[in-house]
DNA sequence: CGCGCCGTTGAGCCCGTTCAAAAAGTGTGG
DNA sequence: CCACACTTTTTGAACGGGCTCAACGGCGCG
């Protein structure tokens, strides 16, 4: 499912690779992609489910979402778990501060199949070190991260369930039709999420996504079935979302 | 209030400065600690509530705060708003993705008096190409910040109001500790945080943060009064807390 | 003294939760 | 193609944590 269609791990070259301009190598001139050729040890396929790597290993690898889709969470005493961030195709994801003797802080795992780019962590500064634009291609990502993650918290402490919702819905929304030939016209994409999964991303109960979904297809924001987002109206829903300014306007990548 | 003590700007030189361990050129060895000392343009002072950068603002300048209490929030457009990051001595802030020629995405204020070191944020760039030590303890840093914001997110989407409120206080509490002579004895700190700033960060109203603080303090497991916190057992209190890892552990710095 | 800010307390409401159960997919093997 | 198990979605009813509205007390400061 989700268009996989068996790659094998020779045949991708960084140079070529369909996902490359949102991902970490992006802005380096093709001559220095292959840097980051040299530095890939794996391309992985994981089984929907299958973990990447949990919450106390250690951090060994980092890695770029080739294709599929994936989440980053954490575990709660309590057996709920929070998801962190919905990984998308050519996201960056899985570094972390001490990359040496450190352990993961949050759990990874592919939410439908997917296939990685696996990089050593051990080389991370080495190639810093050697390619200094690498280095600030790096502290873009983390910082754009961060920035991500200041809007979720705003999100779950100001916002509604419905609004949660609503600009959980439209931020994928933006971001898959980013990776889409035409942007524009595009009304409706693959969106395999549960109604589990947008609560545990919400912060909210199943039960209560599934009132809120239902609410804001009542009133034609959105309407999502069988694995498929529909949006009539951008700008309504984006209305509805209430985000006062705009990760996605301006957004310097993904 | 707070201590402030009024330094000359002259007067403060970055290699013998006291929160230097804790900021952005810790790592430097004592020659290249100078070098941010010829990037830093200016020393200033600030009265409480006063603005250091507004949401919407181009980004000119970076910081590191020496001396007083800050905070990064968003306002919303129903008036409320949400702290996203309480800054205490030592800390860097202000850096941000689009640095050129993007803008800011959340507000800056000082909650004391303080002082800071400001860096004009066109030479970041230069400096980390001519300096790669720091451009990889700028990675660290955003990355540490990323964990942290993610915390807030777990705070936030899936604790209670006592958790949330015992969280924050007790991670306060060991961040100010740190920046004490002698951690392990010390039970009461400084804290000048109003109850409506607790709930600007928890996400709650002001009138149930005071509920939830007379809960915890009926249950002895902390005590806040005209500007001190007063933690009889941290271990009792991070248990209330319900932090499953901790950033605590293994904080690389602050 | 009077004003403003901050903390405290009470009463009632509502958003989102919990508990429970049934309906509607989805995949598997016979 | 159907039977079966399992996951996901839907709906109902009742509870409760945190919110709203309202009022009062304490403290610092001009």
């Amino acid at each position: 499912m989700n268009g996989h269609s068996g790659f094998e791990a020779a045949t991708i070259h960084c140079p070529e690779c369909p996902v490359r301009r949102l991902a970490l190598f992006q802005p380096l001139d093709p001559g220095e992609v292959s840097i980051a050729e040299a530095f890939r040890t794996e391309f992985r396929h994981l089984k929907p489910g299958n973990a990447i790597f949990r919450q106390g290993e250690d951090i060994k690898e980092v890695y770029t979402l080739h294709e599929g889709w994936a989440y980053l969470y954490q575990n709660l005493v309590d057996g709920g778990r929070q998801i962190l961030r919905v990984i998308l195709p050519g996201d960056f994801f899985g570094f972390q501060v001490d990359m040496g003797d450190g352990v993961r802080i949050y759990s990874a795992q592919a939410l439908t199949a997917v296939a990685l780019c696996v990089f050593p962590a051990a080389n991370i500064l080495k190639m810093v070190r050697e390619h200094v634009e690498l280095g600030i291609r790096l502290i873009w990502m983390t910082a754009h991260d961060e920035a991500v993650a200041y809007e979720q918290v705003v999100s779950l402490g100001r916002r509604t369930a419905r609004e949660r919702v609503a600009y959980l819905l439209l931020d994928l929304f933006h971001r898959l039709r980013l990776r889409q030939r035409n942007p524009e016209g595009i009304r409706t994409v693959d969106l395999p999420l549960t109604q589990e999964l947008i609560a545990d991303i919400c912060g909210l109960t199943q039960i209560h996504v599934n009132r809120t979904l239902k609410s804001l297809r009542n009133d034609n924001l959105l309407e999502l079935k069988g694995g498929k987002l529909y949006v009539p109206d951008v700008d309504l829903l984006a209305c509805e979302a209430k985000h006062s300014h705009s990760v996605f306007t301006k957004r310097p990548m993904l």
